[in-house]
This record gives structure tokens, sequence and C-alpha cells, in this order.
DNA sequence: TAAATAAGTTCCAAAATGCAACTTAATCGC
DNA sequence: GCGATTAAGTTGCATTTTGGAACTTATTTA
């Protein structure tokens, strides 16, 4: 008996391998949105409806979203995010605040997650176990 | 003269244009805890070569790495990061966060980043403006 | 100076993705 | 209630991306 796929080593893998290809985070986003039909998704994002099927099911699989008729006995389906999957949100927004600040094309346009009481956008921070900010300049990668 | 890609719509897509596939963010990872040769990077992550050379040219070009021989002159080559991938860290973080958290397979020896200064584990936190906290259930995606 | 090494490149095989047409049952309009 | 439309897939095939192993070329090392 041989392993299949050599033990992940990280969280880093780990979490690619769930949600790492190029499709599984915009369906997230979409979901977490209020796009949750088969075909609004693929009209939303321009993805093959046989790739979209075969992510959807991941997604579920791995507790990620939650398939159910419309309402009980119905074919029309909802895609509903799980709490796993509102945990995503600071990658999410890790991705956003990158983008923001480093890329070129940064448009004011592009979506932002905001905190609905304010309505101001919210971003992430890096902090200590006492919820004090860390600087990038401080931090190191142990292994 | 037709479009060759649709335009990116949002900051999680602008990003995942860049490091959204299975290998950029392992290289991003591996590169920030010194791991920034060629061949030390294809024995750490097990990427075939051809495709870790396109993958480190992406980057590059994406302004992420800088390669450099070892000595002026040399043949031996160095991949550094640049400021904008130290910035990914918070994108790390939030996926070694995610993992650790909802991920079955969660293992305590996994790599983690820690506070240089007090050897502590760094998390991510969603905050506002201000830097104050800002729950999970008070967000909202605008697009 | 010969042997080993680093950093790729090349060629081919395998897997993933994309596209368009097709299926099937439910739901809508009348 | 019934025919037309729609939603949610499935299927088969073409294209693209990834992977593997051997090969190249210059550089170090012994």
């Amino acid at each position: 008996m041989s392993d299949s796929k050599p033990a992940v080593q990280c969280g880093i893998e780990e979490a690619l391998s769930v949600i790492g290809d190029r499709w599984s985070l915009l369906i997230v986003r979409d979901v977490l949105r209020g796009v949750n039909r088969f075909d609004s998704l693929q009209d939303s994002l321009q993805i093959s409806r046989n790739i979209l099927t075969q992510r959807l099911s991941n997604l579920e699989e791995a507790g990620i979203l939650v398939k159910a008729p419309i309402k009980s006995g119905a074919r029309r389906m909802l895609y509903n995010a799980t709490p796993k999957c509102l945990a995503l949100v600071p990658v999410l927004v890790s991705l956003i605040d990158w983008s923001t600040h480093w890329s070129e094309k940064t448009n004011a346009r592009w979506s932002r997650v905001i905190d609905k009481r304010t309505g101001e956008a919210v971003r992430v921070d890096l902090v200590n176990k006492e919820g004090e900010p860390v600087s990038l300049l401080d931090l190191d990668l142990k292994y």
C-alpha cells in the first residue's frame, strides 16, 4: 500500500488543495454576495458549465457550500454559504487589500467587503495573540 | 481590435490572475522562508522544472520576485522577495488560520508565521478604518 | 582539469479546462 | 391542464495546461 498523495506539509497547502484553483474563491465570493444559483453563477463567472458542476460539488464536499432545493421537492437549487465559507472572508479581504495596494489596475469600482453597520470598507490586520498589530518586518516563517 | 481578455471586475480576480494557480503562493511561501534557488524550490515543492521556470518568470514579471546572480557574473541565481511579495503574508496567514480552524487534517507541526520578537504565532484580524475588530456577521460584499 | 552541479530547455504524455449541443424535469403563462 | 420555456445539469470532443524525464550548457568544486 503506497501513499497516493504526499502528506500535506502546511496549512497553506491544505487550504490551496481545497480552494486553490482558478474558480473556487470566485464562486465563494459570488455566493457570499447572493449569487447562488447555477445559471447565475455561470453568467457571472463565464465558467464552463461542466467545470462549474465539478467545483460546486467539490465545495459542497469540503463543507463550504450546501446545496438545497429552493423549496422541498423542487428541482431549482440554491447554493448557500456555510460558516466554513464565511470564514474565508479574511482570505478574500487580504486579496482585495493586496490588489488595492499593489496592482496598477486598481479600480475604485471594484468590489469591497464592508461593515454593514457603518458602510465602511473592512481590511485585514496582522496581529499577535493579544490582538496587537505586528509589522511585516518582524515576521518569520517557521517550518 | 477586440479585447483579448474581459476586464477584471474586482481585486479578488486581479490577485488570482497573478497568484491564483496551484503553485505561485507555495513558491512565495518558500522564498519567504529562504528557499530561493531553483533546485531547492523544485526539491521542496516537487514541481516539474518547466512549470517552475514559468511560474518564477511570471512572479518576476509581476514584481513579486527578483532574480539575481549569487554574485555578479555568476550563473547561480537567487530568487528574492520584493515588498510586493512580503505584502502577500496576510494572504498566507489567512489561509493558515482558515486551515487551522476548519480542516480536519490540522497538524500542530504545520508551518506558522511568527513574530520574531516574541516567537508567537501571528494571525489575521478583520478590522475597520480605525483598526477595531469587525465581526464576520456584520459584513456585506458590495459590487 | 575532470567530475559534479545548477539552472534551465525540450519533447512528449497525461490531465484539466473549455465549448456547444443535448437531456430531463419543473415551472410559467394562458 | 397543457405547451413553451427555463434551470440544472450531462456528454463528447477540442484546446490548453501541467507533468516527467532526459538533455544542454556553463560553472564550480575537488
